[in-house]
DNA sequence: CCTGATTTGACCAAATTTGACCAATAAATG
DNA sequence: CATTTATTGGTCAAATTTGGTCAAATCAGG
C-alpha cells in the first residue's frame, strides 16, 4: 500500500465501515493530504464505483459536499443470490479482479485464495480461443462453479 | 551457481520464508542489484512459477510492486502433477465421474464434495452450446482449475 | 564451436499525480 | 428580485512513476 490514492482509501474505508455513509469535502480532504483536488476524484472513480459497492453523490457550492454511500451487502452464507447477480451472464476480467478484492474484503476469501483463483482462471483463459465476449462469458461461469462449490461446501 | 540470477533468488527465498508473501519494487531490486529491471522478471519466470508454489502478482505506475506469495500444495507437487494428466486436455463426463470417485477413494475430496463439483461443472456445460470435443476440453478446464484451487488453498 | 541460460536495453502499457479550465451553488450586494 | 462574487466540486489531458515484453548480446558448460 504505498501510493497516496491508497492511503486515500483506506482513510474513506474507515470512515465507512462505521457508519455506511460519510459526507466529506474535497477541498479540506485534498489538504488533508497534501494533493490536488481532482485526485479525490480519482480515487472515487478508481476505489469507490459501483462495482465496488459504493455510491457518489456531490453537491457544488458553499457547503457542498461529496457523500459516499455503501450499498447493500450482505456477507452471510445466504449471499449465494448476491453473488450470483454481482458475477452475471459476462464479467470482465477487472470486473472479476474487482470482484475478488471485494471478497476478500468481506472476508469471504482470504487474499492468497483471491489471488489463486484469478492467476488460475487466467490461465485457462489463455489458453482458450475466442472473441472476448465469450471469454467474459467462461470468466463468469469459471467463478459462478467455484464460488458455489465453495459457498456448497461451507467454508 | 552464482549468477547474479541466483543471488536475487536467494535474497527473495530468504524474505520469504518468514513471511509467506511479501511486496517488492522492481525498480529498487534492481538497483539494489545493479542490473537491468528485467532480469527481475527473469528471476521471477525461471524460479518463482506457480510450480515452484509461488504466485506472481503486480501493479504498475505510482506505488506499484510485485507480490510474491507462497503457495503450500496439499498433496505433493508430484501427485498434483499426476493429478493434471489424468485430466488430460480434454475429458468425458464419464472420464470426470471415474477421476472424482478415486479422488474420494484417495481422501482428496470429500463424497459430498464430489458430488456437488459434477453436478456443477454438469450445469456449466449445459449452458454451453458447442460440440463434444470443445466440451470435453471445456470439463478438464473447469476440472483443473477447481482441483488445482482446492489444493493451494490448503486442504 | 554449439547450446541453453543469463544479461542488457529499447520500446510498451498501466496507474498515479498535477494543473488548467469549467460548472454549479450559496452568499453578498444593489 | 436580479446581479455579482465567493466557494465548492467536475473534467480532462499532460507529466510522472512504475512494471511488462521481447529480442539481441553475452556467458558458461559440454
Amino acid at each position: 500500500m504505498g501510493s497516496l490514492s491508497d492511503l486515500i482509501e483506506q482513510y474513506l474505508r474507515d470512515l465507512l465501515t462505521k457508519t455506511g455513509s460519510i459526507e466529506v469535502q474535497r477541498r479540506q480532504l485534498a489538504q488533508m493530504f497534501r494533493c490536488a483536488p481532482s485526485q479525490i476524484n480519482y480515487v472515487l472513480e478508481t476505489r469507490f464505483t459501483m462495482e465496488h459497492g459504493y455510491l457518489i453523490d456531490s453537491r457544488r457550492g458553499g457547503g457542498g459536499f461529496i457523500r459516499i454511500t455503501r450499498v447493500n451487502w450482505v456477507p452471510a452464507p445466504s449471499t449465494l443470490e448476491a453473488l450470483l447477480e454481482m458475477i452475471g451472464e459476462a464479467i470482465s476480467n477487472e470486473g472479476m479482479s474487482i470482484l475478488l478484492e471485494r471478497l476478500v474484503q468481506e472476508s469471504i476469501l482470504e487474499l492468497k485464495e483471491a489471488i489463486l483463483l484469478k492467476q488460475l482462471i487466467q490461465q485457462e483463459l489463455e489458453n482458450f480461443e475466442g472473441t472476448e465476449e465469450v471469454k467474459d462469458r467462461l470468466r463468469a461461469s469459471y467463478l459462478r462453479m467455484v464460488l458455489i462449490f465453495l459457498c456448497g461446501r461451507g467454508g
